[in-house]
DNA sequence: TTTGATTAATTAGCTAACTAATCGAAATGG
DNA sequence: CCATTTCGATTAGTTAGCTAATTAATCAAA
């Protein structure tokens, strides 16, 4: 039985620290000009060997199709990614990491891991695994609920 | 020493599962005309004994000043909180429910706290503690960080 | 083969957080 | 005792997320 209080503390330490977290980010990657946000898909555009559509590279960054779009604008303006029309279905772009943008990943990359480095410093490995099956649970079941929210939602409308 | 890897997940998973919180917790609410965010104020004000300046409540909440202005202005247009201005400081608001702010309040906290429950369920009692402490600690640590960083701003520019 | 449904990306508009700048009130130093 | 500084709340403007609706392309089926 897990105590009300430790969950409420749980669930409601979640934003601001997540909050908190971007803002260094932000923070650690001042004089790249570019946000936390998109160094985040810079770096994982050069992590994954692949050339994702915008799609699967919103699912992996777990943010939705729109909010992509943005950041994507940002990085193209910049002239860090490309997105070229997929071959075998017109409606997709295939985004790829121009040779500026892999530089960058790289530097966005090394400041981002500092910066995770020092925060987690001297913590437990065991207590940052089950920190990480915590967040991978509630995700979980986040989705679950929000299924059978939506369908609710359906029913009621 | 915390895997790299691992950290990476843990850092980066906050962002997601904080906002699918948030938009749980929307849902559950949804009906009594309150966001979340505005909602968890409500609650908070209701559980502090205290009557609080605007300034307490945005560090109990962790939300910086003009957020929680704009909350306040929502929460005071439904006709739940009032804002009164202290008479031993005319700079300062006092922050009182209504009666009907404080019904309110107590139907919010049931909806959030049966969410919550449900959420948490079935984890042992042992993992929710350290989460809290891993968030505990990375709030501190991100203050820290927020303090040197604004530091070297201010020598820099 | 043409029509209808689905899918990918985008645009438009909303929310809630933030910082910077402002205004009035209080505190403090000369 | 006045001038300056500090402090609390606010306003204005930015950012990054979201949903809903649109457009274009693909797929399926009559």
């Amino acid at each position: 039985m897990v105590d009300r209080e430790a969950g409420r503390a749980l669930l409601h330490g979640l934003g601001p620290v997540a909050r908190g977290w971007r803002q260094a980010a932000d923070g650690a990657l001042a004089g790249l000009d570019v946000s936390g946000s998109a160094g985040w898909c810079l770096v994982h555009l050069d992590s994954v060997g692949a050339v994702p559509r915008q799609a699967e590279l919103a699912l992996l960054l777990e943010v939705s199709a729109p909010s992509l779009v943005r950041t994507l604008d940002q990085l193209q303006r910049a002239g860090w990614i490309e997105r070229t029309v997929d071959p075998d279905d017109g409606r997709s772009n295939r985004v790829t990491l121009t040779p500026a943008g892999k530089t960058m990943a790289g530097q966005i990359q090394a400041r981002l891991d500092a910066l995770g480095d020092d925060l987690l410093a001297g913590l437990p490995a065991e207590a940052v695994e089950i920190g990480v099956e915590l967040l991978q649970l509630l995700n979980l079941r986040l989705a679950e609920e929000r299924v059978t929210r939506l369908s609710a939602q359906l029913g009621d409308g």
